[in-house]
DNA sequence: GCCCTGGAGACATCAGACGTCTAATGTTTA
DNA sequence: TAAACATTAGACGTCTGATGTCTCCAGGGC
């Protein structure tokens, strides 16, 4: 047949994507309160019932927490994000952070065989911003760069979803963990190991980077008060 | 105050605990149609726009699929394992096999360096119900057995969340796309590279594990059509 | 300054009604 | 007989409107 189905898409699947959009291009940005519900139901032009209905699907997966007399608030900017953070709860820190060191050094080995050179001076880029950083001692900056440099790598594995899956994992950790072990005393270089991890992969040899991920990741874990791996 | 308040867990919240316990026990087996909605107001004693804010959180984890006319079915057993199925449908093959054996690698290890004699003796259990499977020429037998063996293996890493989304990913790709490459002459056996994996876990020689893995998969992925990895 | 009390705003739940879609069955027609 | 059409029962989709309950916060009493 050719008469493209008229298919109109379920209302409330429609609320549940405009809201999820909303969150996710920043609009709603993260932990502020969403307009509150009548406010919703005049801007999308349905009714309570079919509002909530949209709501509930993202508040169970986790990215929106209702609190009944209050509002409701943004707590991840995606699914798979949210997730990651049910999965920070309900976990050991430690098996959460193997199964990213799983991810990593996976994200090395593609990355070695498929970045190209915009990739390769976007991390070098990253680097030195967080050479600077370090330097100038602003700790967010820091982290920040640190963050966006491993993430580039990811990205640079050609998969989408190990770049999704990567990303919304370490955000927690990065975003919770890596303030407290810098007090620490944590001395968060590692320059070398970076350098040599770009150095890898440009180079296009897999295995070294993979041994210099592993090499950075055993230094990074030694910090960490009790964890294996 | 010490009157332990009275602390009503949001009813929604509650509905969508007992259908996802109802989904996870088993007691909605996957694919079949659940009741339908009146029944379950009844059952659960809730109004139906709470009972659809609980179906609907369930079925935007992919679990349920609601079919207007029709009824709501059972898609998958776990949210994660919804998850996985997404993420099946919007990328590409290659993208999710590499991200399941970025887990399978991590699994071997961990496993040699933890797996107890129990777990040991299940692996070889499943593997000999594997030989036989293969020698009687029972697929669905050897798929399930090939598969069970596997989740040992990433059950034995000690790691319960490396356990879930392992068998989450791997699960759709058993169930749908091992069937296909048999039929197109896939030999299947790799019965010398299972033993060396056991072999391998059961020395505790982890470095050993993770090349017997590689080596598995790489065979086995050069089955797979456009492939790489 | 602290505690208590209301009020306002926001979410929670219910009840009932009607629309629309799907699948199955029955009926007609070539 | 078999294909095409018509009917119907069951199921989900959505709306309306009312009431309950909770949280926050401002204002009054001590």
């Amino acid at each position: 047949m050719t008469l493209g189905s008229i298919h109109r898409p379920q209302l409330a699947d429609e609320v549940t994507e405009r809201l999820r959009e909303a969150i996710v291009s920043g609009q709603w940005p993260l932990q502020e309160r969403i307009p509150p519900e009548p406010e919703l139901m005049a801007q999308l032009g349905v009714s309570r019932g079919t509002l909530r209905e949209g709501i509930k699907a993202l508040a169970h997966a986790g990215m929106l927490e209702v609190r009944r007399g209050d509002g409701t608030y943004v707590r991840a900017a995606s699914e798979i994000h949210g997730a990651a953070r049910k999965a920070y709860r309900e976990h050991e820190d430690q098996d959460v952070l193997q199964v990213r060191f799983a991810l990593d050094t996976k994200a090395a080995r593609l990355a070695a065989r498929l970045a190209n050179d915009g990739d390769i001076a976007a991390m070098r880029t990253m680097l030195a911003k967080r050479r600077e950083a370090w330097a100038a001692e602003d700790l967010e900056q820091w982290i920040t760069a640190d963050w966006d440099f491993h993430l580039k790598v990811a990205e640079s594995s050609g998969n989408r979803l190990l770049h999704e899956l990567y990303g919304s994992f370490g955000d927690v950790f990065h975003g919770t963990k890596m303030a407290q072990r810098l007090r620490n005393g944590f001395d968060g270089c590692l320059e070398a190991g970076h350098e040599a991890l770009v150095a890898a992969i440009a180079a296009g040899d897999e295995d070294a980077a993979v041994a210099t991920v592993n090499a950075n990741l055993n230094y990074c874990m030694s910090w960490m008060p009790q964890s294996g791996e």
